[in-house]
DNA sequence: AAAAATATATGCACCAAGTGCAATCTTGCA
DNA sequence: TGCAAGATTGCACTTGGTGCATATATTTTT
C-alpha cells in the first residue's frame, strides 16, 4: 500500500514479468528432468501456479518456451555491432561483436539448452530458423552502420557468413562437449573464413 | 494373370509409389486452392482415395508432404558435385554443381512451393532446417571428393557458404517475383562471395 | 473514493494432428 | 493352393492449441 520506495512502475508489468520468468524456469526444470516431449503443458502450468489456459497468454506454443531463450540474440548482436568502432571492416566488426556477445552466455547453460532443442525436431528446426532471423536483424544493423546502397548484397553475404560461422562454431562446441571456450572456437572459425579464397 | 510385359517388378512397390505421388499431388492442389492451414488431413486423405490412418503410413506428418519436395535436394547436389571435374577449386565446383542442379527445377513450381512453405511458420522453419541437412550432405560429398583431414574445417565452411549463397539467391529470386532466372542470380551471388575479403 | 476502462486469469467446449492397437484385406512366394 | 508379410482401415485416445464468455485484478478518470 505505497509504503515501498515508490517506484513500483506498474504492478501489472512486474507481475507479468515474474510469471513469465516462473514459467520458463519451471518448464526448463521439468524439461531437463523428464524430457521435452514427455513434459505436458498441464504439468508446466500447474508447476508454475497458473492455469493451462493462462499459459497461452504468455507463450503461443510449447516451443516458444525454449525459443524465447534464443530470441533476443539477434538484437543483442545488433547492439554489440553498433558498439564496434566505425573504421573496422564489416566482417571483422561483426566477428568481434559476436565474440563479445557470446562471452556473456554461460557455457553450461548453452549446452543444456542445446541438448533440449536437439531432442525435438520441430524445436530444432525453429532454432535454426531463428538463426536466419538473427541474420536479418544483423543485416539491418549493418546496413545502418555502413550505408551504401550498392553494397547491400555484399553486406547480406557478410551477415550470412557471420551467422553461419557462429552456427558452425556452436556445433563444434557441442561436438567437443564444451571442452574449449566458445570464444576460441569462434576466432578459429572466423580466421579460417577470412583466410580462404 | 501376368499377361503384361512381364517386368512388373513388385506390384506392391509400384502401388506404393503411385499412392505416395497421388497424395502429394492432391495435397498440393488443395493447399494451393484453399491454403495450407485450412486444408485438413481428412480432406487430403479422402481426395487421395485413402483413409486418414493410411496417410500416416506414407507421411509422418502434414509437414512432410511439403518437406518431401525439398528432401532430395541434398543428395541431388551431392550427385551433381561428384560429376564435377576434380581439378576445380571446391567453392567453384560446388557453385557449378548448384547452378547445374537448380536449372532442373521449373521456376513456377519453386515460387508456388515457396509461397506455401512461407504460409506456415513450422513448415518454413523445417525448410530452413533442411538447408542445414543439405549442407551436411554436401559436406560429406566434398570430404570424399577432396580427402584431406586437415582441411575438414575449411570444407565445412565452403559448404556453409555455398548453401548460404543458395538460400540468399532463392530469397532474392522470391523477392523479385521470379523476374530473373535463378541461374543468373546464383552466379551473381557466388561471384560476390568469391570477390570479397 | 467511486466508477469506468482495461488488462489478466480461468473454465469450458471444441478442433485438428498424431499414435497404438487390433482386425481385415492384398500381395508375394513356396 | 496355402501361408507369411505387408498394406489398409477403424477406433479410441492423447496432446497441443483456439474461441468465447465470465470473473477478477489493476489502472485511470472523474
Amino acid at each position: 500500500m505505497g509504503v515501498d520506495g515508490g517506484e513500483s512502475q506498474g504492478l501489472r508489468q512486474r507481475k507479468r514479468r515474474e510469471t513469465e520468468r516462473r514459467i520458463v524456469d519451471t518448464a526448463l526444470l521439468l524439461f531437463i528432468r523428464n524430457g521435452y516431449d514427455e513434459t505436458r503443458l498441464d504439468e508446466i502450468a500447474t508447476a508454475a501456479g497458473i492455469s493451462r489456459r493462462t499459459f497461452f497468454n504468455y507463450f503461443a506454443s510449447k516451443d516458444e518456451i525454449l525459443l524465447s531463450l534464443e530470441s533476443g540474440m539477434g538484437d543483442q548482436l545488433a547492439g554489440a555491432l553498433r558498439a564496434q568502432p566505425d573504421d573496422k571492416e564489416p566482417l571483422s566488426a561483426v566477428r568481434d561483436a559476436i565474440v563479445a556477445e557470446l562471452a556473456r552466455y554461460p557455457a553450461a547453460d548453452m549446452i543444456a539448452i542445446d541438448r533440449l532443442m536437439r531432442s525435438n525436431a520441430a524445436v530444432q528446426a525453429r532454432k535454426l530458423a531463428s538463426y536466419v532471423i538473427h541474420e536479418r536483424t544483423l543485416f539491418a544493423a549493418m546496413r545502418e552502420k555502413w550505408p551504401a546502397p550498392d553494397r547491400e548484397a555484399s553486406l547480406r553475404l557478410v551477415a550470412m557468413m557471420a551467422i553461419g560461422a557462429l552456427r558452425l562454431s556452436l556445433e563444434a562446441f557441442g561436438r567437443e562437449g564444451g571442452a574449449r571456450p566458445v570464444a576460441e572456437i569462434l576466432r578459429e572459425t572466423f580466421a579460417a573464413l577470412e583466410r580462404r579464397n
